[in-house]
RNA sequence: GCCCCCAUCGUCUAGCGGCCUAGGACGUCGCCCUUUCACGGCGGUAGCACGGGUUCGAAUCCCGUUGGGGGUGCCA
């Protein structure tokens, strides 16, 4: 796994790292994080800080990488930089590669010229002789290192895809590094791998074409010694945004942060995320990391794009939140509770006792931790703060409803005991029974009094919770 | 343009020559449960892109077409 740390983390790329993780934790291997971080222009510290975070969030250990170091580190490329001075310099001096100077301009030129139908570069400084040389140098040009692709065609047998074959006629000899010298990916991908002793390689599908020119350069490693053996590679297909088009950084939906912050849970997002490409087997899609582990195996990745369906993923989340106890439910939710402002941080011991008493009415209800904001605002609210929703309110508190409330009122308020049963018993016999209003009618606008709106945990329970004074208060006020 | 990849319900998929008048899930529709929402239960809807082969037999293998996607950088 070798993300590079440009932007916020998106979806594919961590349906990527699932996968690498899941087929090296299935094999018993060694699962390796790197950082793909040699262009100064596009990476940053944040991104890369992000990269961690959501790795960690979402329990993705790794058995080599920052943070944790190993074998062949560093891992992250841009604390590399003398392995690849240093590679680079050995394979300029091999035949495996020349020193070219043309300029883009040029080599487009050329193309206009010939009217050639391949694209790229036109291998015009291959057999430079030393009098051109000196005039580019004269010229005060810096020349880059170029990659020599050999004749013939590269076949490789992908782990997803089975063979997969280019003709290097339509491989263009590439660049492996910039004017100053700096690496670039062709270059330090390759190398990498090779030092790392990287085994098997599961990346997007992207990277497909670019995998001859790396497997090209893998020959010239292993023939100076540098690499002892080729990885073997598998391109995992794309997951696709809206439109069926590649999921982009500028679609908000890629983002996992996204999701994170929408309250789902790791779990939840990295079963959905697993289905992306793979199933475990043909009747079911709800399963635990574990599971997944023990029945990964790569071929069975499904070669196709995959869209990604929010539905989908929402549904997947609410079967994991349903497997989770109570009290996990709980301990999840407060920090989206906290950020809310509806609990102290620390949690004060009385708002645990509501907590505990409220949790049981809607960790079955929510969907997603943020909705346990929704659902308990308005008992953990200070009463100073307490609000209507004034859609729900405009909806429900008209004129009858405020007729409702007014009889919810005379029939609780006069109550012995405030407890669920009473109220529901007081309140059925008042609005139900008496004035032979639907259950609908009946509560809908006492909950909107109550709880500020439509959606809500129980009424009754509510309003015991509650309690009598709070639960009293809020009818007279939404009397006006 | 050229190269490469892909092709089963709206979506994700199972299917790896007969078990398929194609199974599951999400969605959607209807019903039940119900004090809202959600959960849960039941039922319905909907698909092998097309055309040729191969074969006793094809969703499954081969070829072509069409369609979709990606690549074509001194980005990764």
């Amino acid at each position: 796994m070798a993300p590079s740390p440009t932007g916020s983390p998106h979806v594919g790329l961590a349906r990527t790292a699932l996968y690498n993780w899941a087929f090296a934790r299935h094999h018993g291997g060694t699962f390796v994080f790197r950082i793909e971080d040699t262009d100064k222009e596009r990476n940053t510290e944040e991104s890369y800080q992000a990269l961690i975070d959501l790795m960690q969030w979402l329990g993705l250990d790794w058995d080599e990488g920052p943070l944790k170091g190993g074998a062949y580190g560093p891992y992250r490329q841009s604390e590399r930089s003398d392995i690849y001075a240093d590679v680079l310099a050995r394979l300029r001096e091999s035949k495996f590669t020349y020193d070219c100077y043309c300029t883009n301009e040029e080599v487009d030129a050329r193309r206009k010229a010939s009217g050639s139908k391949v694209m790229g570069y036109d291998g015009f400084c291959r057999e430079l002789s030393d009098e051109q040389v000196a005039a580019f140098e004269a010229d005060g040009r810096k020349p880059i290192v170029r990659f020599r692709m050999p004749d013939g065609a590269i076949t490789w047998n992908d782990l997803v895809r089975g063979d997969i074959t280019f003709e290097t006629e339509f491989v263009p000899d590439f660049a492996l590094c910039r004017a100053n010298g700096d690496p670039l990916y062709t270059l330090v991908n390759p190398v990498d791998d090779a030092l790392m002793e990287i085994t098997h390689v599961l990346r997007g599908e992207d990277l497909l074409s670019s995998t001859p020119r790396q497997l090209a350069l893998f020959t010239a490693l292993t023939e100076l010694g540098i690499a002892k053996f080729t990885p073997e590679f598998g391109h995992l297909p794309y997951v696709m945004g809206e439109g069926n088009k590649k999921l982009s950084k500028r679609d908000p939906q890629a983002h996992m942060q996204l999701y994170r912050d929408q309250g789902f849970l790791p779990e939840g997002l990295l079963n959905y995320l697993a289905l992306l490409g793979w199933a475990i087997s043909g009747d079911r899609d709800i399963f635990t990391l574990d599971e997944m582990v023990a029945a990964f195996d790569i071929k069975d990745v499904n070669p196709n794009p995959a869209r990604f369906d929010l539905k989908k993923a929402d549904a997947i989340n609410a079967s994991h939140m349903r497997l989770l106890p109570l009290e996990e439910i709980t301990e999840r939710a407060i920090p989206f509770l906290q950020g809310a402002g509806l609990l102290a941080d620390p949690v004060t011991d009385e708002q645990r006792t509501v907590l505990t008493a409220a949790m049981p009415l809607v960790g079955e209800r929510i969907n997603k931790l943020t909705e346990a904001v929704d659902m308990l605002a308005f008992l953990l609210v200070d009463e100073a703060d307490f609000a209507l929703d004034p859609t729900d309110a405009e909806k429900l508190l008209n004129e009858d409803g405020l007729a409702v409330v007014r009889a919810a009122y005379d029939a609780v308020s006069g109550l012995g005991a405030w407890t669920t049963e009473a109220i529901q018993a007081a309140l059925q016999a008042k609005l139900v029974d008496e004035l032979g209003l639907k259950p609908r009618n009946a509560f809908g606008p006492v909950r909107v009094a109550v709880t500020g709106r439509r959606i809500s945990p129980p009424l009754f329970e509510s309003m015991e919770l509650l309690g009598r004074e709070r639960s009293l208060a809020r009818l007279q006020s939404a009397l006006g």
